[in-house]
RNA sequence: UGUCCGGUGGUGUAAAGGUAGCACAAGGGUCUUUGGAGCCCUUUGUCAUGGUUCGAAUCCAUGCCGGACAGCCA
């Protein structure tokens, strides 16, 4: 969907937030994005970016991004520099002027509010538009003297954070209890209170002071929420603020041994940046009693964020996990994050999806409580009607047979005007060779075809687009019976504004002047997996699709040599291709995103 | 098992007590120098049973079915 022309979308979270704004209940509306950095985005964080930032930028908001990076066993800089790069690409032109960010290095400020204290880190209010975007992608221009930007992390609040978990020792809602891991789990199943839990808040304070300096070892002690050991909700169940950690951590090196749960640090980390609407997935709707639990038990000045939350993505023919698409990645059952057989955003990308048509899919999907399974005809309508609209045509064949045009003068070529993209007049011309010897494609001749087979046969009449139309006179074969080469005569007065022009024959088809044609490589891409929901029983990885991926060498016009890597191309009566980052001028490589719509497959298929 | 959340054509989503609509998919037609795109048409739905009401997808009750959670992961 170009931008501009979207209709606005509706759904319960927006109505809400649209309500908020009626009642002016906050100054700005303010959402964030807050992937951990443990594995690279997929079409499912898409759809929440699509949501957030969409937010930000219908209701006037900014929408932060935000590493939620408490874990140090499980994140990687690789994965926050992926995040960063995906969620750019993702909003770029469309959302990018909302982008919440920080200055470089900055953490929040000890401020007073309400005559408080407090902690606050607002985004950097200076910068605007793209050039956020551009210094989240490459990091400070060189030749712009602005400062530094970059996401915010929840290890930056590691500080107060600490100093919150102190507030809640010293008002008695929080101790350091001593049970094992397993214990822990034990106790919170059976709704039995730990027995340290009744510990003074001088010998919590201690206990956790010395956890913080490193005293004792990993899951020996940690420190607990003091909630209800017997509420139904297992969450509230003395739920763990921070457990031991010896570990590095990729932004805060070795400066920590402790480190706060998701439960303790997200809704703080809301509330440090000055978050009105914190919105995740169904998954969290257990956590949001003790996200509101934490933030009402802190003496906190500002407003409060809240949470709300929505169905996942679930898409036909792929997985979603992270934990299952890193299994896939380091069992090398595909080439990487990037394959352009994943549904991550690197992958899509790399395929050749455009922005455009992910935000014109999230779009269509919706936003609901509903879990259901989103029909990949979906994803893959928004893929055709975008790059029908902006893909530059093509003449390719990709598996050639060879016709000689017996009565086109030997050793003359001539130029043809060819349409750009007839959806787009502003799109222009090209011109094409023609000459006697040409590729057409093998699907497109029949020796003895089926009722309806509108291409070329024996005797038969075809048009080559663009050029003449031509009859098969003779089908040449070798030795083993196999079709090497058909032979054809040409109406030389059938092209563009001859006498027969206007002639009508049935079918159309495409070719290349075997003299000039191009040797490109074409990797044809297919779903990664046969059924639709891999991961519903047993190991998804006995479903995969051993025909994902097919390389072949295909023959192209000429003008594919000034290929573009951020154009797209149809291949007409094809497939969408977009060049791969592989593709060198020596060899140049091709994906192919999506095929056309293939009504003819369907039919023969259908008998 | 407990807690929470859901259930509208094949799929995904609208309808805030008043004509069940949209998109994808499927089928048919039209047009076509892409069997693409476009345009037109068609098929198919409110989980069940009661209740409230002039009127229920919507409110209530019960039942049924599905999902998430029950990590010192997020």
């Amino acid at each position: 969907m170009t931008p501009g022309q979207a209709p606005t979308p509706s759904d319960f979270i927006r109505d809400i937030v649209a309500q908020h704004v009626a009642e002016g209940r906050y100054p700005q509306i303010h959402t964030r994005f807050p992937p951990e950095p443990n594995g690279y985005l997929h079409i499912g964080h898409a759809k929440s970016i699509c949501l957030n930032f969409g937010i930000a930028r219908e209701f006037g908001g900014v929408c932060n991004l935000r590493m939620d990076d408490t874990n140090p066993a499980k994140e990687d800089v690789e994965y926050v520099d992926s995040i960063q790069e995906d969620v750019n690409w993702l909003i770029a032109g469309w959302a990018d002027d909302r982008l919440g960010l920080k200055l470089k290095g900055k953490t929040p400020d000890k401020i007073t509010s309400n005559g408080k204290p407090d902690f606050y880190l607002p985004p950097h209010r200076e910068h605007a538009g793209a050039q956020s975007a551009q210094l989240l992608a490459t990091g400070p221009d060189p030749q712009n003297t602005g400062p530094a930007l970059e996401p915010f992390y929840a290890s930056d609040y590691f500080g107060p954070l600490y100093e919150y978990a102190l507030a809640l020792i010293r008002k008695g809602k929080a101790y350091v209890c001593d049970l094992t891991p397993d214990e822990t789990d034990e106790y919170r199943r059976q709704a039995k209170e730990s027995p340290f839990r009744n510990r003074s808040v001088e010998e919590n304070l201690d206990l956790f002071t010395r956890m913080k300096q490193g005293e004792f070892p990993d899951g020996h002690r940690s420190l607990r929420a003091k909630i209800d050991v017997a509420a139904p909700n297992v969450w509230m169940r003395d739920p763990l603020l921070y457990r031991i950690r010896h570990a590095e951590h990729h932004h805060t090196g070795n400066q920590w041994c402790i480190y706060p749960m998701y439960d303790f640090a997200h809704c703080l980390s809301d509330y440090l940046e000055g978050i009105t609407h914190s919105i995740c997935t169904l998954e969290f709707e257990v956590h949001r009693p003790l996200y509101d639990w934490i933030l009402e038990n802190l003496d906190l000045p500002r407003p409060r964020p809240h949470q709300y939350e929505f169905a996942r993505l679930n898409l036909g023919y792929t997985v979603m996990s992270k934990r299952k698409l890193l299994q896939l990645v380091n069992e090398g059952l595909v080439a990487g994050w990037d394959d352009p057989r994943l549904p991550t955003i690197s992958g899509l990308r790399r395929r050749g999806v455009t922005p455009a048509a992910l935000r014109n899919f999230a779009y269509h999907i919706g936003i609901t409580k509903y879990n259901g399974l989103t029909d990949v005809a979906v994803l893959e309508f928004a893929i055709r009607e975008d790059l029908n609209r902006h893909a530059l045509r093509r003449l390719a064949v990709l598996r050639p047979l060879k016709v000689v045009i017996t009565n086109y003068p030997e050793g003359q070529t001539e130029t043809l005007a060819a349409v750009n993209n007839p959806e787009d007049a502003a799109a222009g011309k090209r011109q094409i060779p023609f000459s006697r010897e040409l590729f057409i494609e093998r699907d497109d001749f029949m020796e003895t075809p089926p009722p309806r087979f509108f291409r070329l046969k024996p005797g038969g009449e075809v048009r080559l687009k663009y050029a003449y139309i031509i009859q098969c006179q003779e089908v040449v074969k070798d030795a083993a019976g196999n079709i090497i080469e058909l032979r054809c005569t040409a109406d030389l007065d059938s092209k563009t504004g001859g006498a027969t022009a206007s002639r009508k024959v049935k079918g159309t088809i495409h070719w290349v002047s075997a003299a000039h044609a191009l040797d490109i490589e074409c990797r044809l891409y297919d779903r990664l997996f046969t059924v639709p929901e891999p991961d519903a029983t047993g190991d998804f990885k006995q479903h995969l699709n051993p025909h994902s991926l097919e390389v072949i060498t295909a023959k192209a016009e000429p003008s594919l040599r000034e290929a573009q890597p951020e154009a797209r191309y149809q291949f007409e009566r094809l497939a969408y291709f977009a060049l791969d980052k592989e593709s060198t001028p020596g060899k140049l490589v091709f994906n192919r995103t999506i095929t056309l719509k293939d009504t003819w497959a369907k039919q023969a298929q259908q008998g």
